[in-house]
DNA sequence: AATATCTGCAACCGCCGCACG
DNA sequence: TCGTGCGGCGGTTGCAGATAT
């Protein structure tokens, strides 16, 4: 047999009375929350635990700030909100004091509708007015790429062969590969990923002149898989940030076959977590032409390559 | 001024994951 | 392994005040 609703129990439900938060806020202040089941018969209040919680946390916490949202709150909801879709307490543990509730009743009541005045689509962040079917490759490699932060940030451990299973419906080419497959499986998180912002930054323009393989806005993806060797990654001992060298992205990209990679595929594997969330994804793409993605990447480098951002990496 | 509609938000509900016996 | 209790989360509701007609 189950509990009793609340209401079977003579307990009192809707809007707090100011008698209520002062008993509330007296009990906690005196004695800290403790049990919340249990905290509202020794406060002396006619609520059940998870209404006395709710009201604590979302209301009468001395630590709340409330009031109008400001204009750098609203670009990082919208920003956060991108990346990790509704999951209010991980984008209120990046808005110092503000609740999870506050957060998301003004995610419903303002920004949803601002964004959907402006085309753009508040589920999916993309505007409406693309109605080209077969988005552009930098929409692609975007979308991609917040899908797969959102996915890594959800604490995924296989995000590699998941998202490629949704892209492609087929396993990626080198889960095929047992060793990398195995490496595969536990990614750290890579700092490769400075490289496109790196890019993206400088630079779409500034890259205009550059061939690629399929498309202008379509960067290749090297492959950065954990155990190939030469050692494509290592740690930093000082930063603790994972790094990839210049060389040993080249020697991916000049040999992948000797590493099991599939002479076909280019992948790039990158994350990184700055301000203590996910800001960079990881992210897998399929390029067919192995030697005009070479070229391209040899020309990204020799264009940014004092970049601070991207150097900093290579 | 009266009524209808809209808006903002506090609070509730149901579900889920985890800890524990 | 299973059942239970608890805390936490996201979706939804309902009410009060604001605004429009």
């Amino acid at each position: 047999m189950g509990r009793s609703p609340s209401f079977e129990r003579g307990l009192k439900k809707g809007p707090w009375t100011s008698e209520e938060d002062r008993k509330l806020v007296a009990y906690v202040e005196q004695h800290g929350h403790g049990s919340w089941r249990s905290l509202p018969i020794k406060a002396g209040l006619q609520r059940c635990g998870k209404s006395c919680r709710l009201r604590w946390t979302n209301y009468l916490r001395p630590d709340i700030k409330r009031g109008k949202f400001s204009l750098q709150e609203e670009e990082t909801i919208i920003q956060l909100h991108a990346l990790l879709g509704n999951r209010w307490s991980a984008i209120a543990t990046h808005l110092p004091k503000r609740t999870d509730n506050e957060i998301k009743n003004y995610w419903n009541t303002n920004l949803k509708k601002r964004l959907t005045k402006m085309g753009i689509d508040p589920i999916t962040h993309k505007s409406r007015t693309a109605t080209d079917t077969n988005l552009s490759h930098m929409t692609q490699w975007e979308n991609a790429r917040l899908e797969a932060e959102a996915r890594f940030v959800r604490g995924s451990t296989n995000v590699v062969s998941h998202f490629y299973q949704r892209i492609h419906c087929s396993p990626p080419p080198f889960m095929t590969n047992n060793k990398l497959a195995m490496s595969s499986l536990s990614l750290p998180c890579l700092d490769v990923l400075k490289a496109w912002p790196g890019i993206t930054s400088c630079k779409l323009s500034d890259l205009s002149g550059l061939e690629t393989p399929k498309d202008q806005n379509m960067p290749p993806m090297v492959n950065l898989i954990e155990n190939v060797e030469p050692p494509s990654l290592y740690k930093d001992t000082t930063t603790q940030d994972w790094e990839i060298s210049k060389t040993s992205l080249f020697n991916a990209v000049e040999s992948p076959q000797d590493k099991g990679i599939d002479q076909n595929v280019f992948e790039v594997n990158d994350m990184i977590f700055q301000d203590d969330y996910l800001t960079e994804a990881l992210t897998n793409h399929l390029v067919k032409d192995f030697e005009d993605g070479k070229s391209y990447w040899s020309s990204i480098l020799d264009k940014v390559g004092n970049n601070s951002s991207f150097s900093s990496v290579f």
